[in-house]
DNA sequence: ACAAAAGTGTTGAGAGTACACCCATGC
DNA sequence: GCATGGGTGTACTCTCAACACTTTTGT
């Protein structure tokens, strides 16, 4: 183990790096899988999107920090978030060496104030399909996380926590659908689930626009943990 | 986004986290999951035993650093190395906060030098099921790459880097029951497998001390890549 | 010939996949 | 009564799990 950083002789702090989280923002809407991207109004890449984030404060745990830029951007606390993994290239920023630390959000549709506070960032959601050249390395840290969503879906019964409280077996395999980039055979999906058993009926109807009213259904909220194993 | 560290007027510096990479380097030694750890020479947690890593230096990538700690402490290079997770709770370190990056190695039993350089550190391998109390939130890391080794060989036909080039299907099924503290079919695990495509015969046959002479087998270059998906 | 580890097949259960029609509602 | 989306069953294939004996070698 080498020696502390601060043991040695001084000249030496200009060495540190700095500590940044980033957070990707993930919701639903209208059937798209949207990611939500701020406009940075400094340079470097003044101007062009950006994953929200910001540096590490003192005292603060790392899901802290992602909870804290994640409520300055859209004002939602009390949600689904989990570490992806940290980059830390030099020169992914060109002032000095950052570290950052990525984590992505899951918010259901409803979820969304869409920037309450007035913290004159610009910010906009963008389907995840069809992105703008972003800053930094935010484009790899995006397709990290897409990646990271999708293995999650096809290997295990994992809870997604992009839906409301309420949705219908339509709903969910639509959601499946757009961020598998797959159909996805009704009937199989529909058994699948169910005996999977993460879910329970809620005995309500959602009233549609046109057609049969479908049966809404909810997360069992005894399994929230996942359970992956086979045997 | 909150604004550059350095842009603030100064008296803040003293905020910046240090960053650390730790590694744990697994082993498997004599039918059992071995982890290398430190002895610390200094306080804190002085004498007790800990992951190897080190503070991270300017210019060099986590994956370098995490190479160079690995190199330091068992003279290897060309080890496979994954980045598991970043801890970063304020207090893990009492001396100031330390944000650290785990990376985990795995070894073949045949590629350890043990200790070329004299780093004069005292290091030694332990059972990762029997381990002694460990400095920091160093367990915690320990049982997170436990859970994901777990998985990856639960989940898919990885390349197990644990075993060396040659490696005879009871070795390698010794290895499997070893990490997943379970025991296993002989003929299903071997159809299984000889079936996911990941071996090849070699031709060669292992002479043991007692017995019917094994077949050896080896990894096949081509399919370094793991192939997960199902359909 | 015996001890020791390698090697080999079959059967039953459960999961995955492909596939097409009837049902309830609003207009 | 028709348009719209909700809801349902069956047959085939493949994977997984359980289970015991023969083969090859050294001594």
């Amino acid at each position: 183990m080498s020696s502390h950083p601060f043991s040695e002789s001084n000249g030496l702090r200009y060495k540190l790096p700095a500590v940044s989280v980033d957070i990707i923002i993930l919701s639903l809407v209208e059937d798209e899988l949207n990611v939500l991207l701020v406009k940075r109004k400094f340079a470097p890449f003044r101007g062009m999107w950006a994953i929200p984030g910001g540096f590490l404060e003192v005292d603060e745990s790392l899901e802290e920090a992602a909870a804290r830029e994640l409520a300055e951007e859209t004002g939602v606390t009390d949600v689904y978030m989990e570490q992806l993994r940290t980059f830390g290239d030099p020169g992914r920023d060109p002032r000095m060496r950052v570290i950052t630390v990525a984590y992505y959000a899951l918010l259901p549709i409803d979820a969304i104030h869409h920037r309450p506070g007035d913290d004159a960032a610009e910010t906009h959601w963008f389907s995840v399909f069809h992105l703008p050249k972003l800053a930094f390395d935010h484009q790899k840290i995006i397709d990290n996380a897409l990646v990271h969503l999708r293995n999650q879906l096809q290997h295990s019964n994992v809870k997604l926590h992009l839906l409301p409280d309420f949705f219908t077996l339509s709903e969910i395999q639509k959601a499946y659908e757009v961020i598998l980039g797959a159909r996805l055979d009704k009937r199989n999906f529909r058994r699948k689930i169910l005996a999977s058993g993460i879910l329970e009926e809620t005995g309500r109807r959602k009233q549609l626009p046109e057609g049969r009213p479908a049966m809404l259904y909810q997360y069992r909220k005894e399994v929230d943990q996942e359970f992956r194993v086979r045997r």
